[in-house]
DNA sequence: CTCTATCTTGAATGTTTATTCAAGATACTC
DNA sequence: GAGTATCTTGAATAAACATTCAAGATAGAG
């Protein structure tokens, strides 16, 4: 007879933005608190601990993901085009904010790989997830003639995932803007030559 | 008028270990004193405090790291196997050990960076020393002529260093052996022609 | 307008943690 | 071999933390 007062999404953006530039362990409760608004009772309510709540963020994390993968790719340019402005987007990203924003899931799965099976295992299959969108846009890259097919769609994502990652903790250490965007041209001409 | 009975390289390298296998927020004193198998007291006579020892163990990992270097770049072969062999070794240790004892420079700067500068400005000027040896060891392949120069060793540097973080991360997901010695060879064989 | 089911609040709880310190042990000096 | 400076020990301390819960607030139903 009474709904709930905030809103679910913000709350799970402001857990998310505190989670990754604390780290899970540091992000204490009276942070979550002062992220969210949310007093710890409702907190406790709504997502059963702070466990939860992280759940939670990586879930509304992965449907956030999967949008801007969408409006990246699904127009009608060149899959090559695509993927170089997805590339520069994560340049951006990297460059923009501050320096330890990464990827929320790259960021938990180093943190908590060896001390939570369960919230392992739900990093790995997103990654996996997105890898594999990565590997469609590559096959249709190749269907379209826009590549020989000489590399697999398979090897050429895997390639280009291991290069964001490598951007990304590059990006942690000489966070200037015209390197990374030469690293960034390298990584994507040797997917496209040889 | 009595020496200190533990082996301060012994005990800072197990700290090491309990510090990437859990972090550092996430490694408790309980945890320390049983991989170094000194008491709470000693830690804090000896290191001052929990930071403390992990400053003196990221020291040890420096001078680990720095006889590794010299192991791999000291003998007469060409530069291009010696980084090829050294590549090799970095995917070795990537598949054998643990996925998550992963570099303790880059493991330590993921969690702590904006929460501790000084540690930070530590981490960060032990990478940029690394970094400066990968791009020495450049040097000398473009002047020995293994390499036309085309590209500034410098550029290649950056390039095989971001090579390797991407490496590291990518084996925390899929660490497959087949696919993880693709990866390398890919990298490689990026920065040898065109 | 009243009632009640539900949500919100924040102080209290019990656990875990880093840190301290005084007592005990030990190796070196003279 | 006695004396002492130094190291080791682990229980005590105090702070920080996640979690609980009972009291208070509020929106919707009747």
């Amino acid at each position: 007879m009474r709904n709930a007062e905030f809103d679910r999404e913000k709350v799970l953006r402001s857990a998310m933005i505190a989670f990754m530039d604390k780290g899970y362990a540091k992000t204490s409760m009276q942070d979550l608190k002062a992220a969210t608004g949310l007093h710890p009772g409702s907190i406790y309510c709504a997502f059963e601990n702070k466990r939860g709540l992280l759940l939670a963020a990586l879930g509304q994390y992965r449907e956030d993901r999967a949008q801007e993968f969408q409006h990246f790719f699904s127009d009608e340019r060149p899959k090559l085009v695509q993927l170089k402005n997805y590339l520069e987007h994560v340049v951006q990203e990297c460059i923009s904010c501050q320096a330890a924003q990464a990827c929320l899931l790259i960021k938990a799965l180093n943190e908590l790989a060896e001390q939570d099976d369960e919230v392992q295992a739900i990093l790995i299959e997103n990654i996996a997830n997105w890898q594999t969108s990565i590997e469609d846009v590559f096959s249709q890259a190749i269907a379209n003639k826009e590549l020989t097919g000489e590399r697999s769609a398979a090897k050429l994502s895997r390639f280009f995932v291991m290069g964001i990652y490598g951007l990304r903790t590059y990006a942690q250490t000489h966070p200037q803007a015209d390197v990374m965007h030469e690293l960034a041209e390298q990584l994507f001409s040797g997917l496209c030559q040889e």
